[in-house]
RNA sequence: GGGGGCAUAGCUCAGCUGGUAGAGCAACCGCCUUUUAAGCGGUAGGCCGAAGGUUCGAAUCCUUCUGCCCCUACCA
């Protein structure tokens, strides 16, 4: 749990004594700071009303200097006794730093030139009853900084600049798809059979209808289904679950876009993803960017995107093809040190890729063609029915998009959604969606589609190491007793709602 | 799940091979009406993550536990 210091209690206290609400119900028709800081560029030194929380004060006997912040960014006040009086200069002992407070005053600049706001009277709108981190170095302890997030935002400004990058990021995603045709559309998180990828799901229950459900691993069937239904450009910014690892990489609820295109084909999403990449970074940085660097990675971003395909590329570096035998893998893979033991011989396969080619793959590389039993959800090439028209887009080493061309043949689907289920695979769906296979049946347009994950996107334009630099408020352990009071009889809280 | 690391004041960090706790910022009290990591003088603040152990003596050595970070595994 957490103390409140006594003097800022007894602040508070001396607040309410003078007749100051601590805890303030407005404060209207206010400017920003940025707007503030623009009015003074101008050269105009009009009266201004700003709100925001106090940064620094710097007191000078009868005068004091402070910095106020707000969303759009920070200025100085400047509080004088003359100016403001007697009784409010004393009552501005009250302030804390971390406290919100509106000032009116008349814009200008001191003679060191800093923009400065000449308070000619203020009032508290917030008193803040814990410390804010120190000034100079802020927020460090990471823990600190992923269960308090909030601190963490308004202590440290390159951790807002990611922020605001991700958001900018997501909605230029959304202005590129509109712009294209398709239609944004939400689907189901809940999912009485977890499918659309090969994944562990978390487990959740419906009291009234008594059924398991599913929290989503992808929303791919029922995006496909809405190809069915006429809906020909679709997509979904859409939070996943996968009840899975936690790393540097991975966050259990994730950020995808999902797409699809009807009569396109996975050639098309490589033009529409690639598209999508470049627009995305350009207006999240404001400028086209040839090259990124990426924890002091250099990615080259300009021209074509390189297309190698899957199987040249596990050629290239692990001596293996995909016509190579089951005996010969299982030697390669051991040699690279890989859990053989009960592992079939395709995913094993994609192991040995997944260990040796990867992390070569630094500038935007789309690995295609893949072996069709990793690809249970794409068509099979025409000339080749071993190989999935498929691709997997990877920059600085990293998956960041899976797509293919669609397969819609519903009798094939039903056979690999069938396999799947034999393989009894904790990560594999426990039954075939009969639904999913019924739409097919119904005729699902050739179709093109992709998934990309979104914090990694954004870790890569904001050259951040993890996924939790990302993630606002990334999962992490309850700690024992630090984040709540046990409820007052003492039991475990809401049984009603608890599963 | 396996391996390694970290945990000291509200925050950022020192604390050597064991001798009983330190700085800066923040806070409190003074002085200061143009400072900007303001300055100067003073004060207060700690069960050194938790529990055991070794020792005359433990922040320091050992064990266990908790949390976080990194690597690894599963995965995107």
């Amino acid at each position: 749990m957490f103390k409140i210091p006594e003097d800022r209690t007894r602040k508070l206290e001396g607040m309410r004594e003078r007749g100051i609400n601590p805890y303030a119900l407005r404060y209207p028709e206010t400017i920003t700071v940025g707007e503030a800081h623009a009015l003074i560029e101008a050269g105009g030194t009009p009266e201004v009303r700003v709100a925001g929380r106090v940064m620094a004060i710097r007191h000078h006997g009868k005068s004091a200097f402070l910095k106020l912040k707000d969303s759009t960014g920070m200025i100085q006040l400047y509080f004088q006794r003359d100016r403001i009086g007697e009784d409010e200069y004393k009552a501005y002992k009250l302030l804390d730093l971390g406290d919100f407070v509106g000032v009116e005053g008349e814009c200008g600049r001191t003679r060191t030139e800093e923009a400065t706001i000449f308070a000619n009277s203020y009032k508290v709108l917030t008193k803040s009853l814990l410390p804010p981190p120190e000034k100079w170095h802020g927020l460090r302890d990471v823990e600190l900084r992923y269960r308090h997030r909030y601190v963490d935002l308004f202590a440290n400004d390159d951790v807002t600049a990611v922020f605001r990058l991700r958001s900018k990021v997501v909605s230029e995603i959304r202005r590129y798809m509109e712009d294209d045709g398709f239609l944004e559309v939400e689907t189901p998180m809940m999912h009485p059979i977890a499918g659309g990828a090969t994944a562990r799901p978390f487990i959740t229950h419906h009291n009234t209808l008594d059924m398991e459900l599913y929290l989503r691993i992808a929303p791919e069937l029922y995006l496909k289904r809405l190809l069915v239904g006429g809906l020909d450009r679709v997509f979904e910014v859409n939070r996943s679950f996968r009840n899975e690892g936690i790393s540097p990489r991975h966050n259990p609820e994730y950020t995808m876009l999902e797409a699809y295109q009807a009569y396109s084909d996975y050639y098309g999403m490589m033009e529409l993803t690639e598209g999508l990449i470049k627009h995305a970074i350009a207006k999240a940085l404001g400028t086209e960017i040839k090259e990124l660097d990426y924890q002091g990675k250099k990615i080259n971003l300009a021209g074509s995107w390189a297309r190698k395909s899957y199987s040249d590329l596990l050629q290239e570096k692990s001596g293996i093809s995909l016509t190579s035998s089951e005996s010969e893998v299982r030697d390669c893979a051991k040699k690279l040190g890989i859990e053989t033991e009960g592992i079939d011989h395709w995913k094993l396969l994609n192991e040995i890729f997944e260990d040796t080619v990867e992390a070569s793959l630094i500038d935007p590389t789309f690995v295609i063609d893949y072996p069709v039993p990793i690809s249970p959800l794409a068509k099979r090439k025409e000339d080749d029915p071993n190989v999935a028209e498929r691709f997997e887009l990877f920059i600085a080493g990293m998956e960041i998009v899976n797509a293919f061309s669609e397969l819609n043949d519903p009798l094939d689907q039903e056979e690999r959604f069938r396999q799947q289920v034999e393989t009894k695979d904790e990560e594999a769906p426990a039954e075939v969606d009969m639904d999913y296979v019924m739409a097919l049946a119904y005729g699902m347009p050739p179709a093109g589609g992709m998934g990309m994950g979104v914090d990694r996107l954004v870790m890569l334009i904001t050259n951040s190491p993890s996924i939790r630099d990302v993630i606002l408020f990334p999962l992490l352990r309850r700690t024992a007793g630090s984040e709540t009071t046990p409820p007052p009889d003492g039991s475990d809280g809401d049984e009603d709602s608890c599963q």
